[in-house]
DNA sequence: ACGTAAAGTTAATAATTTATTAAGAAATGA
DNA sequence: TCATTTCTTAATAAATTATTAACTTTACGT
């Protein structure tokens, strides 16, 4: 499973399940949208690593959409990638622009498709973990820059809550034991009350403002998705 | 034994009983069905592992059937390979679109049906034993998220009844003495008093709602399967 | 069918674990 | 150094979980 969720938006259904097809085989997450509109309130839920627009929709165009996606703080970070016919030279220029990624030409060969997003997602991929950038549904972990970003925003967070909030959120779902945060956040050597953990955790609770951090009474903390 | 419980759909007696006496041969727990109704509310029934399914059927086909065990969420789980004939080109992307696992070709070699359908088991167990599953009949234990998982839905259990149920159900149908239970799940310095178990039992048998912790008057209990 | 020992049930209570708060210590930085 | 932030602790509150005890029901051997 690749785990990736890619959203692709085009106004001919033909097109949407054709290529939905040919991703859903490659085992992406694939969430359709017919429309610009659409595929902005879809991005907004979704939170796609992807975006494949269509440049040329009527109403709200390709184009468009993707300048009011980089508008908006929740998504301007989604990769972008566009389609365009041959030949529709200004949409490149314009596309570029407005902030695209990458661009695939129509007509579009399932092989060249996947091969091209897979290369975007497994480049941006390698910027992030050059940055040391950790990407989950409801923030990101900068470890780089030392932040954790959420809605667009930045928030800073002090060294000890940093740093256990990584170390929960780097294997979603499964439960730490106190001893396992202590030894791993804290280090073997150093002694710290038990009650420490607990209001650590209880700030992260706070500033994030998220109820994913999870108590199981008598084993430990989880970062729950 | 092999201990996996396969389910074989399809319209063709012929087929079907070839191909379950291949299975069988192999040690696998054959369940047969000639169409997707009965198919539906058989694996509702015996819960199997992995689903056979032609994809050419009159009525009901493979596809729909297939759409209807994703939507299931009993069964959404359930491991799925479709039989098709060479050439049935559409079923394929039909198919992935519905949520197959993997395709098997018609004609098909029984050494080819075999091999395939333990590679796909074997996956997933691997899978599952990497994130430390344990999956029952009616229902599975995941030890690293700490929940028990019941028609898809996760049930939190309190410590102890987490560890006495993990405990019994690890070894299914083995009848534990309450001296077993207690030097495993309390440890041998503790002593607590002859009805803690009983109490801790009957929680899990209401929170679970299942029958399956059988009571040994005089011996002990066991997890049957 | 009866008596008895084992298991089930229930509610009260004990014990444990975590959350919260405020305050002081330690580290950091201007 | 002083001010500020971060970390830790301690005390206490709150919540959850575990155990007990009293009582009822069930199952088994005779």
């Amino acid at each position: 499973m690749k785990d990736y969720r890619v959203l692709l938006v085009d106004d001919e259904p033909d097109i949407l399940e054709f290529l939905g097809y040919n991703l859903k085989k490659e085992g992406y997450q694939v969430t359709l949208a017919s429309n610009g509109h659409d595929a902005i309130s879809l991005a907004r839920e979704t939170r796609p690593h992807l975006i494949i627009l269509d440049v040329m929709m009527p109403e709200m165009d390709g184009i468009e959409t993707c300048a009011e996606i980089r508008r908006d703080a929740l998504l301007k970070e989604t990769l972008i990638v566009f389609l365009t016919a041959r030949g529709e030279d200004y949409s490149q220029i314009a596309g570029f622009e407005a902030g695209a990624d990458d661009y695939i030409t129509k007509p579009i060969k399932p092989k060249v498709l996947i091969s091209r997003i897979s290369a975007i997602l497994r480049r941006s991929k390698a910027a992030e973990a050059e940055k040391n950038v950790m990407t989950l549904k409801e923030f990101s972990i900068d470890k780089e820059r030392y932040v954790v970003i959420k809605d667009g925003n930045d928030i800073l967070l002090p060294r000890k809550e940093f740093e256990l909030l990584s170390f929960l959120a780097s294997r979603p779902n499964r439960v730490f034991t106190r001893d396992e945060i202590f030894s791993t956040v804290w280090g073997n050597d150093v002694i710290v009350g038990d009650r420490t953990i607990d209001v650590h955790i209880r700030r992260i609770r706070e500033k994030l403002q998220i109820a994913n951090i999870k108590t199981i009474k008598g084993v430990g903390y989880k970062f729950e998705t």
